[in-house]
DNA sequence: TCCCTATTGCAATAGAGTTGCATTTGCGTA
DNA sequence: TACGCAAATGCAACTCTATTGCAATAGGGA
């Protein structure tokens, strides 16, 4: 059990030196919490939790920011402006680009897979440019 | 010549009023903006052209969501974390909702039209909620 | 035309995120 | 293992977009 941890610990220290930074008790820490979570995260609940251990918010921001320009972490704007972020984990079940799905009501934040364009949306939409990230809004089923 | 541009003038007029509205000469200047635009517009474009007018940008603000709330207008967020306007004209080609582009280069937005989840996409969706909103997000065509 | 209330201008305020700078610390190296 | 320096951090000030309070102004129905 301990070993576990301890091997789960180092294999994120090795991650975000693998990424060109430093493994820091707020760069672990962050990456621990979004690893556990099932939607991405805001900064905010991210820094509420880092709180605990005397991390400073702008901190959090840069650690965020340069752990998403590093290719750890994917950076979106769901339209609620604020920044949401999640892991970019080669194995995780999130691991690659996916649609999101955005509560207007409550705001919660869903992680899709397998929502796809048809074929025909994915010609038209050519005239425009490369599509990289698929949003989609609406009224959730708890909200009605 | 003249006569058709007091009929539009009256037209707008007609319809701020019918919204329960006061046709005022800030709402009927960003109507006209609004009309002769091909995209949405956000608030500091609208607030930049009435400016010669003399208008606040704190009216700008309010007429913009009261016009939305009272259903002239449609607000939308496309991820650049700024408020964008577009008119809900009936008639119009961009009256109902629909999806939108936007270029994470250079943030250029554009409206997009018969833009379609496929059918298994549908049916996944509800799992989720009811879908209001297609955002799509990537690189345009300019910017490669 | 009059009156009531919606609307406006102006300034203060809020929320999310960014930045400058002095201090601390991870970690490659000796 | 100890050292040194660039990277990272804490703290406060600041930016940007948007919101709000309040007194003055002006639509538009009666
Ligand atoms: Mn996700
Ligand atoms: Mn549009
Ligand atoms: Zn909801
Ligand atoms: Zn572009």
């Amino acid at each position: 059990m301990k070993q576990q941890k301890s091997e789960e610990l180092e294999s994120i220290k090795l991650a975000i030196r693998e990424a060109g930074l430093r493994a820091t008790p707020a760069r672990i820490a962050t990456l621990k919490l979004l690893y556990g979570a099932t939607s991405p995260l805001t900064h905010s609940e991210v820094a509420d939790e880092l709180q605990d251990l005397g991390v400073d918010k702008a901190t959090v921001f840069r650690n965020l920011n340069d752990m998403a320009t590093a290719g750890l972490l994917r950076r979106t704007e769901l339209g609620d402006r604020v920044w949401r972020f999640e892991l970019v984990s080669k194995g995780g079940e999130h691991g690659s680009a996916h649609p999101h799905f955005v509560c207007v009501d409550c705001g919660t934040v869903s992680c899709m897979d397998e929502i796809k364009l048809t074929a025909g949306s994915m010609r038209l939409s050519q005239e425009f440019g490369e599509i990289t990230e698929i949003l989609l809004r609406g009224h959730c089923n708890d909200c009605g």
